[in-house]
DNA sequence: CAATTTTAGTTAACATATTAAACAATAAAT
DNA sequence: ATTTATTGTTTAATATGTTAACTAAAATTG
C-alpha cells in the first residue's frame, strides 16, 4: 500500500527503506532538536552556523580559521564569507598569524560575548527541557553512541 | 589551556561546553556517515537531497510536492527548485492533482529507478560496512533512539 | 452564495553548501 | 638561493537553506 506503482529491478539487493537510512535518520533527529533551539537564536539576529562559530570561539578563546571550520563542521569558503559577515557585526576579530601569515586567527569580541550572554541563557532552559523529555539518561547514552559512531568511522 | 582568554560572564548559569551540543553531535555524526555515501552519489551526478528525492519517490511510487519535503526534510522553496532540476533530467515527472488544481505531483520515471538501480547497491554495500564497524545491534539501538527523540519531541 | 480565510506552491532575496580553481605565503628540495 | 611543492585561504559558479511576500485554488463562514 505504500508502495502503490514501485517496480523494484534488483530485488536480490534491495534497498533499504527511506525510513531506515541513517543519515535520514540523524537529519530528522537534528531537525527536530534545532526547531527547539531556532526561535531564540533568529530572534537576536543568529544563522545557525553563526552560533556555532560564536559558541566554539567562547570556549577556545581564540583559533585559526581551519581549526574553527573543522570544529563547528563548515567547509572553508563558508566560514570565510561567514567570519567576514560577523566581523562587520563586530562579533570577531581578524588578524594574520605572526608566525606564519598564511593563517588567519580569529577571536571574539566583548559585542560576541554579550550575544552568548544573551541568547546562552535561553538555549540552557531548551536544552533542559528536552533531558527533561528525553531523560537525562537516555541522552547521555545517545551522545556516547554518537561519539562512539564517529570515531569507529573516522578511523578507517 | 583549552579556554586561554576566555571571560565567561553568566558563571552561575555557565553554557555547557560547544562538545556537548546536541546539535553538534548529531551533525557531526551525521557528517561521518555522509562522508561514507557522498563519493557515489557525486559520482553519479547526484546531490544530498536529490538523491534523498529519489529514494523517497522509489519507496512511495508518486506523493505531492509537500508531503515529498517533509519526508526529505526539505523547505517548500528548495524542493520547488530541486524537483525543476530533477525533472530536466527525467528523473521524474511533475502533473496537477486533477482533484485539488493545488496540489502538484511528482512521480518516479524508468530514468530515475535507473540511477536508484546504479547507486542503490553500492549504498547498500556501505552500509554494511558501517553497521559491521559500529555494530549491528548498536545500529539498531541508536535508531531506536533516534525515533525516540524525535516522537517526543514532536510531541509538545 | 459571496466574502474571507486557509492551503499548496512559487518567486525573490539573501545566507550557506559544495566543488574546483586561483592565490599567496611557507616549507621542502635540489 | 632558486625552484618546487605544500599549505591556508579566497574567489567563482552552481545548488540548497531560509524567510517573507505573492498567486491561485480550495475550504470556511456569514
Amino acid at each position: 500500500m505504500s508502495n502503490a506503482n514501485s517496480e523494484k529491478k534488483w530485488n536480490q539487493e534491495s534497498l533499504r527503506d527511506f525510513s531506515r537510512s541513517l543519515p535520514m535518520a540523524l537529519l530528522r533527529a537534528r531537525e527536530a532538536v534545532m526547531e527547539r533551539f531556532r526561535p531564540s537564536l533568529r530572534a537576536h539576529g543568529l544563522t545557525d552556523q553563526q552560533w556555532r562559530v560564536l559558541r566554539a570561539l567562547y570556549d577556545h578563546g581564540q583559533k585559526d580559521l581551519g581549526e574553527l571550520a573543522d570544529m563547528c563542521c563548515l567547509l572553508k569558503p563558508s566560514i570565510t564569507r561567514i567570519i567576514r559577515s560577523m566581523e562587520k557585526r563586530a562579533w570577531l576579530t581578524k588578524r594574520a598569524d605572526a608566525k606564519d601569515q598564511r593563517r588567519t586567527i580569529v577571536a571574539i569580541t566583548a559585542e560576541g560575548r554579550e550575544m552568548i550572554a544573551k541568547v546562552g541563557p535561553i538555549s540552557e532552559q531548551v536544552y533542559k527541557d528536552i533531558a527533561a523529555e528525553f531523560g537525562t539518561d537516555e541522552l547521555d547514552d545517545l551522545y556516547q553512541k554518537l561519539d562512539t559512531l564517529v570515531k569507529k568511522l573516522a578511523k578507517q
